[in-house]
DNA sequence: TCATAGTTTTTGGCATGCCAAATACCAGAA
DNA sequence: TTCTGGTATTTGGCATGCCAAAAACTATGA
């Protein structure tokens, strides 16, 4: 389960004189420098790359961060929770890869809670900011094919879901798909072929937009819904040669 | 993220002689021992009940397991990963107080992943699945109102989400929800005033079941999260009194 | 009585070292 | 050369002990 994002400063009432002290900085830890380090290095690597399992070696990464085990062995802990990675008893830490049903699943699950944020969106978020969601995508148009940027316009893409889930001002909603974005992202082979899907992709968020202003819960929630639907299915029809 | 919840067993098809060795018990380590005390722990517990915060101390329970503080804060940090607890740095463990909002969120996320299920099931799943769905509820009827036996009812409800969901066979949706809905219990005053709530609740989840088993895969997304989202909101008009 | 400086205690963070299981490696026999 | 038994090595699991920050406590003085 998501951290809420937020850390909220404590409203206590001090003295006359408060001037908004919070706490110095909480200066992150070994073991929470390790875990974004280890967390990062694993997204960066290409998992699906070498037939052969990704292994990772406690003692080798301790030297190579400057710690001793102890905080390295909590964030491996933390990272199994994640589903990142998995230890196995007396053989090695092994970075856990995705089977197409897998990442086809989480799409799904992606879908179902975008969808949900886009019914809350209808009726919670300001006009300017559904409208602002446009500019994601001002440098694309007829004269500016997304289909030949597809580099540039997948960023443009992923910012756009995470400025979308944030307007649901759900912190579960956002911290739920981000997850599953880490998932699905380290499956970068992803960007192959996207670039036929790429051209029905742009329409589509505008017609998500489009709802959104129109206030229409449902069908902003149907056409978000879909829209990350058809993403799964397209993963599941063309991503079989991409699994070993 | 959720793990797969499955543990497969490997198909290495070895000399002829091959019994079906799996692989001897995982012997769970001390680590995963105190993770499920210490989560069971938290969950039994009533941690809305006193205006303090619930603090933990590892050594305490290091003693209390009978291990040494190593494993206690390695299954601290992952409780920490599902947001069960928040370690302050020289300060404690505490065990996180969801706030009002929060309870309401997750139920929100809980209703996207559990529609996307009854779209899933209705697509997939077997007729005498979705059919057997009505048992949960079959010692209750006119003669034996829920609202009666509120506690042996909550206790087929919850059954019957989990089963809902999973029908979907979707791992990622099952785990999903059965992490916010760790959270959502832990909330256990959610019992209270509940009784109003009963007698609506039996005749939605009838609701549900038939459209499920009708096939009607936009009906039956649309009552199951209509039926969650009117926990949420619910919870969020008449839970005031229950957050300090 | 109350404020304050100084001391002790508590608490999480982390380094170290040993253990046993699993594996890799190697020499000797067939 | 190949199989086999045994030994050295690797690897995660865990116990221990020390450290510094923060809190709790205490003695001192106005």
């Amino acid at each position: 389960m998501p951290e809420p994002t937020q850390t909220k400063a404590s409203p206590n009432n001090m003295a006359d004189t408060d001037i908004a002290i919070v706490r110095i900085a909480p200066e992150t830890s070994f073991k929470n420098k390790a875990y974004e380090a280890l967390k990062e290095a694993i997204l960066k690597m290409d998992i699906y790359a070498t037939p052969e399992p990704v292994m990772l070696d406690e003692r080798a990464l301790s030297e190579r961060l400057g710690v001793s085990r102890t905080p390295i062995r909590e964030a491996i802990a933390m990272l199994e929770q994640d589903g990142f990675v998995k230890t196995v008893p007396r053989r090695g830490i092994v970075v856990v890869r995705r089977t197409k049903a897998e990442i086809v699943d989480m799409i799904r699950a992606w879908a179902a809670l975008e969808s949900m944020a886009a019914r809350l969106i209808t009726t919670t978020a300001r006009k300017k900011d559904i409208t602002a969601l446009r500019d994601f995508f001002k440098d694309f148009g007829p004269d500016r094919l997304p289909q030949d940027h597809v580099e540039e316009y997948s960023k443009a893409n992923i910012a756009f879901h995470q400025a979308l889930i944030s307007l649901s001002e759900s912190p579960v909603l956002v911290d739920l798909t981000n997850d599953l974005l880490l998932h699905v992202r380290g499956y970068r082979q992803l960007t192959i072929g996207r670039k036929d899907r790429t051209a029905t992709s742009l329409p589509e968020h505008l017609g998500i937009i489009e709802a959104l202003e129109a206030r229409d819960t449902e069908l902003a929630e149907k056409r978000a819904r879909d829209h990350t639907l058809g993403l799964a299915a397209y993963v599941e029809a063309h991503g079989q040669e991409l699994f070993t």
